[in-house]
DNA sequence: GTATGATTCAAACGTTCGTTTGAATATCAT
DNA sequence: ATGATATTCAAACGAACGTTTGAATCATAC
């Protein structure tokens, strides 16, 4: 067993969708023309149609490949997470680190075209098209509603009204960071060295998504929302 | 001076922007076809090329007509506040509510187009293609600069570093709030009617942001930044 | 070696794209 | 009314789109 004979079994497969991934994040599903991304990726213009079926099929192969098992890894650490504590509820804050952690390792993932994914996968959160709402909220199904859980279960108090508007921002948050990182500065005075760091970038994550999810509610005083156990 | 004589002036132009941002946010700007632009608008195809000159110059003239006056009355608010204020640092809450409001002010603005636009506003942050970039980044600098003062008064202890990722989070939260309303759902149990009640979305989203941009330091002990004054 | 199936390839399919053109129509000052 | 200007219109332009086709090439089992 070679490594020629291995590695050619389905390397056309892989070249078209590490081209995908990049130049839908560069230039929407749309914008990304097959001619384009055959040429990228160094092989035949019918190869797409051959392998995939069709545009649209490639469109839903390039998310299936990072999001099943980036989703999984998520579950599978709160799963870890929840073991560990024994039936006690988690701190929020463990919570949010298992949800953002393994999207935010993918921002460092340079190599293996994680990068582009993420980022591809930021500015998809915002795509208003029906077939790719329907596909990406099929996709996060049951991770939503295990991490809904969790968070419900971690601050009792919480309405689950305000729960839901709060994962609604945090994970505005995270989207627009994985999408904007390399890309939009809005504001100046940038410094290029932070945008690849996603340690630092992950702790200060943390803190503001904590501190949001913990704020007071509306109506209360200034006290934050009391955390259980 | 009929009513006649002068609504028609201009009245191609505004029907063609209307359309623009309208289909732009349905389907982007590669996706968005002049012939179903026109369609919609109820003009003649060749209407674009000749009041606008191009298609990239249509884009353009969609983010110039909200944009400028949407940047300039977030200024303002924050001018009227500082006056007010008589020198003092503004509360950091304060400054939030001036550069959030304008824009949430806009999705109940269904008659004028204005909701189409926040939502199109949304998606465009996250847009990688470099001309639209320069255009946002151009249309955004001196509010972003203006706004980055008014913090950096209003929490001195924060560092400049830190400022810039909170504002960068902020930013990212309300980006994908005015794309996402009416559009996304990932999390289940979601209540229509909170949807288009930007009074109470504006009361959420400060209560969130201000708890974040107050966060503590990744650092620090579990006390929050100080504030000033 | 030869047959079989999988994959690649150049070429072409019909359709739609953004833009241009030149005539027709509307608007308005004189 | 008449001439100048501004706008609208149907038609066509070449280019690029996603997809299909049928032959050529490759890998593999007999």
């Amino acid at each position: 067993m070679t490594l020629r004979s291995v590695k050619p079994q389905h390397e056309t497969r892989r070249r078209i969708l590490d081209a995908a991934e990049e130049l839908f994040m560069q230039h929407g599903f749309e914008g990304a023309s097959m001619r384009l991304l055959t040429t990228k990726a160094g092989v035949n213009l019918a190869a797409v149609n051959y392998h995939f079926g069709s545009k649209d099929a490639l469109i839903e192969a390039v998310f299936q490949r990072r999001l099943d098992p980036m989703n999984a890894a998520r579950l599978a650490e709160l799963d870890r997470l929840e073991t560990e504590a024994a039936g006690e509820p988690l701190p929020p804050e463990a919570i949010i680190r298992a949800f953002i952690g393994e999207s935010l390792a993918m921002i460092e993932d340079g190599r293996n075209g994680g990068r582009n994914f993420v980022r591809l996968l930021g500015r998809t959160y915002t795509e208003p098209a029906k077939p790719i709402r329907t596909l990406i909220g099929r996709m996060y199904a049951s991770t939503m509603e295990g991490f809904k859980t969790a968070f419900a279960r971690s601050l009792p108090e919480l309405p689950s009204g305000e729960l839901f508007w709060r994962m609604h921002f945090m994970f505005g948050t995270l989207s627009y960071t994985l999408a904007a990182t390399d890309t939009v500065q809005l504001i100046a005075g940038f410094k290029p060295e932070d945008r690849h760091d996603s340690r630092a970038l992950q702790e200060r994550l943390v803190q503001f998504l904590t501190a949001g999810l913990l704020a007071p509610l509306p109506g209360s005083s200034s006290s934050t929302v009391r955390k259980a156990a």
